[in-house]
Formats: C-alpha cells, structure tokens, sequence
DNA sequence: GCCCAGGAGAAGG
DNA sequence: CCTTCTCATGGG
C-alpha cells in the first residue's frame, strides 16, 4: 500500500471497492457528515479528518491525517487490509438478490470504529431513526465531549468517555433529547467503569467465540440481540454477526420469502448461506433497502 | 390524531 | 421458556 504525504493529509494508492457514500450512510457510523464537493468529514479516535476518493484513479485521500496516524488508525478503521472483491464474489454466487445489492453498495467497507463509541451509538440506535441518532449523538459530545481541536472552521468533539458518563446525571443528558435510553446509557456507563475499561477492549481480541462476544456485550442495560451484533460487527470486525433489525426483516421477508418475524429464521438463513461474512452481506442488503427509490405510480 | 424508526426491559403468562 | 406492553422523541 503506498501512501504520500502531502503535507497536511495523505494519499494512498490503489485503493479498490471503496466508494465515501456507501461507507458513511449505510447505517454503521453516525459521525460523518457529506461536504458539497462529495468529501465526508468527520471524527474518529479523537481525530478529526475528511475522506474523499478519486474512483477513476483509485486513491484515497483523507485530509488533516498523517502518514503515521494511517498505519495506527485509519488503514485497520476503514478495514483496507480486507479483499471485499473476493467476499462479494464470493456472496453474489448463486444469489440473484444478493448480486442487485451488491451492486447498489458495492463500495460498502465494514468500519472498524472504536469500541466505546459504538456502544453508546447503538444503545442510542434503538427504536430510533438515522438523522436523529446522529443529532443525539452530535448533541452529546457538544455538551459533554473532549474537544478534538478546530478544523475546517469549527470545534470537533469526542464523545464523552465513560468515566466522564458514568458521573453525569439525566438531568446533564436532558439536553440530548435521548428520551428513555437516557438512562440505559448511564446504566451502561457503570457498568464499563465497574468491570474497567479493559474490559470492553479485550472483548475485541480474538479468543473468544462471536457468540461469546454477542452473550457479553448483552450484560450491559440496553443491549439487546441487534445492539449487539451491531456493536460486534462495527467495532469488533466480527464480521459474521448479523444484526437483524426492522428493514433487514422487510428485506428478508420481501427477497427471501421468509416469514417478516421470524428472527430466528432469518439468523439460520444468513448462517447457512451468508455464513462468515454474514455481517458485510446484511450491509449491502441494509443499504440497497434503505437507497432504494420508492416506485410511482 | 396516526404510524414509524438500526429494540430492549419489565411484566405476565 | 414465550408473548405483550411500555418506554421518549421527532418526522412524515
């Protein structure tokens, strides 16, 4: 992988099955916002950075990022080290449905975010829409974040660390207008502090089954199955987890004939045929649904 | 007013 | 073990 530098940012070259739009609003992250020019700008790991890439020539550039962050941070976050063009050939075999998703998300990289973000991120998720998510989430690190520094005119802020949260009270979170998760969140904010953070990192590590991994992250208050798989797959490259909410039972039902609530169903299908990369295949469904135009009439 | 959103916890069988 | 009810908030 060959990376310049060019001063204030970086170029890598030969960057494939990349594409900002399909990485950033698939419903994995919720920190990025578009830029008129198509860029995405955005924080992660306390860096504030903007991504953009260049498909006829194949290069990434993330601006306000070094050499030296790119192999710390940003080569594993955006999962570079992955081949996805043989995981979606792999997928697209003798899966028509699969085939048409891909090719609506074929740019989708499953992100490897920080583990602590996500939690909160998915605790917050639940029985929630995206644009609001996202403000909820903006809202907490504004009022109870680390500033990251300014750039491109503006303050960027981290989210809160738990021991930060762990303090807060609802009436400090009032603010965010996360309404009954408010409390899951504190809730959960205890219990990392209590176990110590490490914890929560080393759940990451290899060692453990993916079942294992899904069983301990539902220990904490508002995590149920979906916010699990979520939590595992966005931050823990368990790529085999697949979440399954309310628009990946509409696709399931519509495309595979499956019974719109039967989870359990759902999850034995995507095992069987998914099986491995059972996470990044739910993207490109969850991403195809939630792209697609509604049909008039 | 209704229904819905990347659901989960609590209560009741 | 399972099913049903409830939980804030904002957009359509």
């Amino acid at each position: 992988m060959i990376v310049r530098d060019y001063g204030n940012g970086i170029k890598i070259e030969d960057v494939t099955d990349f594409h900002v739009d399909h990485i950033f609003d698939c419903g994995q992250c919720f920190r990025w916002e578009k830029n008129e020019d198509g860029s995405y700008s955005g924080i992660a790991y306390g860096r504030a950075v903007t991504v953009a890439y260049d498909d006829a020539r194949h290069i990434l550039q993330i601006d306000h990022a070094s050499a030296k962050d790119f192999e710390l941070i940003w080569k594993h976050y955006f999962d570079l080290e992955r081949d996805y063009g043989a995981i979606k050939e792999q997928l697209a075999a003798d899966d028509p449905v699969m085939r048409r998703a891909i090719a609506s998300g074929s740019g989708i990289r499953i992100l490897n975010q920080e583990k602590w973000e996500t939690l909160v991120s998915f605790i917050i998720s639940q029985n929630n829409n995206i644009p609001r998510i996202k403000k909820c989430i903006a809202s907490l690190a504004e009022q109870l974040g680390e500033s990251a520094g300014l750039y491109r005119g503006r303050m960027w802020y981290s989210l809160p660390s738990p021991e930060v949260l762990a303090k807060a009270t609802l009436a400090d979170l009032a603010p965010c207008r996360l309404g009954y998760r408010a409390k899951y969140l504190l809730e959960a904010a205890r219990q990392v502090v209590a176990e110590g953070k490490e914890h929560l990192e080393t759940l990451g590590e290899p060692g453990f089954s993916t079942e294992e991994v899904l069983e301990q992250l539902r220990s904490y208050c508002g995590v149920g199955p979906k916010v699990a798989s979520c939590i595992a797959l966005f931050s823990m490259g368990r790529i085999d987890s697949f979440p399954i909410d309310t628009w990946v039972k509409k696709v399931m039902s519509q495309m595979y004939g499956i019974r719109e609530h039967d989870v359990q169903a759902m999850a034995a299908y995507a095992a069987q045929h998914f099986g491995e990369y059972g996470g990044i295949a739910q993207q490109y469904l969850f991403y195809e649904i939630t792209h697609q135009k509604p049909v008039d009439k």
